[in-house]
DNA sequence: GGCCGCATGTAATCTGTTACATGATTCT
DNA sequence: AGAATCATGTAACAGATTACATGCGGCC
């Protein structure tokens, strides 16, 4: 009955999430996508990619598209969520959650090897990636002043990924002083 | 001259990372990168895309291999890294490193998207996900103590994962509490 | 007129997963 | 004899990236 082999992955769901707040066209919701005070701070997508899976959630009556001729802007397609969409939306977000196995981190990988490569490069690794860090938690601090109150849920990602980053500094630390004993 | 169009990415030079310590066959090298207490903590592969990967590194003469009859084993493909290969490999470990900008954890986007689904929600949901990490470190902790004192870097990339899950919870009970308000 | 931003895509390729195939050796 | 583990793959497909193509409208 269903056209798809496939269960949908965590970017259709996040493609619905968007149009679950309201009905929008491919090239603003890539800008949302973007947005690094959104959910663009731990999720990236192309825009090729994007268009794709609008695509595809169409054919799959997740969503429905209407064309929108433009007066001040070139023809836009704009999307709708389905009540089947709706459906699929809110199951995944009901779904049981799991630990994330897999970071795929390339320092650590680079750290992991560095016992083959001395440890003087290993701390020169480390050091590196401690100012790597230092550079990236200094670039948005200033942005989360930025964050209204009522963005509730954009600030908490926020700090989750300012609160991971300060754990890796700390961890970073304690890294060259074991070394450097 | 070269018959790659792309570069090699880290996957690729995680085999190559390891075939720089010692010769080693598909099967074997499957086993040490899937071990919890090694990269396998943070990097995953499949079993038949190590097989392909090794193919293509044979091919663009960054390893060699030799057939292994065996005695008391099915017949062994032997890898061993070439000179070009341990250059590359070299090059890898001493190219600058970039902050991490994709995250990618589904728990992030769904507590984005709670926003729409109401406060309700959000808090069973952090709940639920304090709920895995607490299991995950648990499960997780009786580990550290069997790793000796030689490991230094297996315990780091450890260390690194116990720290990122233990500042998770931390950062949801915030969440919680900021919800609870 | 030329460049930038808006807007939608296509084609090719690469990365990674799933499912399956095959045969040898070891353990019970 | 049968099951588990050792050992190497193939085929098909899904997910993601890169590069390119196309055309409209506004601004300098």
């Amino acid at each position: 009955m269903s056209p798809r082999q496939h269960t949908p992955l965590s970017l259709e769901y996040i493609l619905l999430g968007y149009l679950n707040q309201k009905p929008i066209h491919g090239y603003d919701l890539y800008k949302q996508i973007q947005h690094p005070a959104g959910i663009g701070l731990v999720w990236h997508i192309k825009q090729s990619q994007l268009y794709a899976l609008l695509d595809r959630l169409e054919m799959d009556g997740l969503l429905t598209s209407a064309l929108v001729p433009g007066e001040a802007h070139p023809l836009r397609k704009e999307y709708n969520i389905s009540s089947l969409g709706r459906q699929t939306f809110i199951a995944w977000m009901r779904s049981p959650v799991l630990h994330e196995r897999d970071m795929r981190q390339e320092f650590l990988a680079r750290l992991f090897f560095a016992q083959n490569a001395g440890t003087e490069i290993a701390i020169e690794l480390i050091t590196e990636q401690h100012q790597v860090c230092l550079e990236w938690l200094e670039s948005q601090q200033l942005r989360l002043a930025g964050l209204y109150a009522e963005q509730r849920y954009e600030r908490m990602v926020y700090q989750f990924r300012i609160a991971q980053t300060e754990t890796t500094l700390a961890w970073l630390d304690l890294c060259r002083k074991e070394l450097n004993q």
